[in-house]
DNA sequence: GTCTATAGGGGGATAGAC
DNA sequence: GTCTATCCCCCTATAGAC
């Protein structure tokens, strides 16, 4: 064994690895302790449930990832202290800290599929853990875009933020599917690419004039 | 028992409901025929196998929906035969027949959400099967994207297309969550709000001039 | 802290009567 | 076509030796 990662961390190892690929419920505690060579009881000893291995290897991958998004907000609020705060700016530290982590090493490509797919699954005990985890990013960014955009009215602003989440989430499902990014030849400059491109467009989105459909589209929904 | 319907329907209905709400792993057979009000054992006379049951529920639900979209779009052309073809006429036409199921009997809402988590859903199996069921839809709607949006580079036009996919199934899923949506009061006004606002947003994302972003912060990311 | 062994419950699938 | 009964698998969790 090459390594001298203690029990618990070659656990989360493996959960993030195991989690990503097969999803919460299509990974069981012995496939888990044997990705990770560890004892099936040994799980049990050091977190006490699956539930508790699922929260701990989703707040071990995102915690980082949000504090550097708030840092590189900090930062972009205290150069534009005096002026205009810029959309893509905004845009760029809400997304980019996790662009950086599909470009790691390949243990750790597998995050980013996770955290995507963790928003997706639908288990109960999963939706408060995540709104603790999520509520200060959100309430930063909502201000900071409220202020990029002003004139925007907070249940559109909302409804964009929304909008970006979506974006960033199903990118982050799409490049685990290697086949659909193909253009670059690697993983360093895919991922540049990717987040630029995704900028652009959720900027373009977000500065949208909102308003109403044509009369005639709306006629058709009705 | 009000209902006339035959067994296989009756599985698929409950199909519907219960995958939706609890993802395909969370349903196990047996709950499946308890809500539907069949034997467990019919469910292996009609359809063979869980996989068997899963794809067919899906195919049933999005049969219609991508039909719906090929016709709106082929309208579309014809009125556009000669001239511009815009933009968010044709996110119309992708957007509004699943945001029409949205807005069904309670029993067909959750087919929104059934089809948006499908897609996040790591089974193997459902990945040929989602490919061959869009297949036409994404060949016909990059050709009218192209159309709409001359000069963007092709491999920009598609990634602008999967962005456009993800706002629209993280919607979808959201969508459940009706304390996310609570500005309208119900199903009627809502549906259309969120529509109208999807349709703005990703307008402005794909029409949004390809380029890069400054230097600044291309080197952050570097 | 780490292991073996096992409890106790569900899971998908199937055989065969009706 | 529909049912009951059952096979055999895998699951999480725990007890208790080391």
């Amino acid at each position: 064994m090459p390594r001298t990662a203690d029990t618990k961390e070659q656990i989360l190892d493996a959960a993030e690895a195991l989690f990503s690929a097969h999803g919460i419920e299509g990974v069981s505690l012995r496939s888990l302790t044997k990705e990770a060579k560890v004892n099936l009881a040994s799980v049990h000893y050091h977190f006490g449930s699956k539930e508790a291995v699922v929260k701990a290897a989703f707040a071990r991958c995102i915690r980082p990832v949000n504090r550097e998004r708030l840092a590189l907000l900090d930062q972009l609020e205290k150069e534009a202290a005096d002026g205009h705060l810029g959309v893509e700016a905004v845009l760029f530290a809400l997304f980019s800290p996790t662009m950086k982590l599909a470009r790691g090493s390949s243990e750790r490509q597998s995050f980013v599929r996770l955290c995507a797919r963790l928003y997706s699954e639908p288990a109960d005990y999963l939706e408060p853990f995540f709104e603790d985890e999520f509520r200060e990013v959100m309430k930063r960014f909502e201000a900071a875009f409220a202020r990029a955009l002003p004139g925007l009215p907070q249940h559109e602003l909302r409804s964009r933020m929304r909008f970006a989440v979506g974006v960033m989430a199903h990118t982050m499902l799409d490049c685990g599917r290697t086949h659909n990014w193909t253009a670059g030849k690697g993983d360093e400059t895919d991922a540049q690419a990717i987040l630029a491109s995704m900028v652009r467009f959720v900027a373009g989105g977000m500065l949208a004039r909102p308003g109403r459909m044509t009369p005639a589209r709306e006629e058709a929904v009705a």
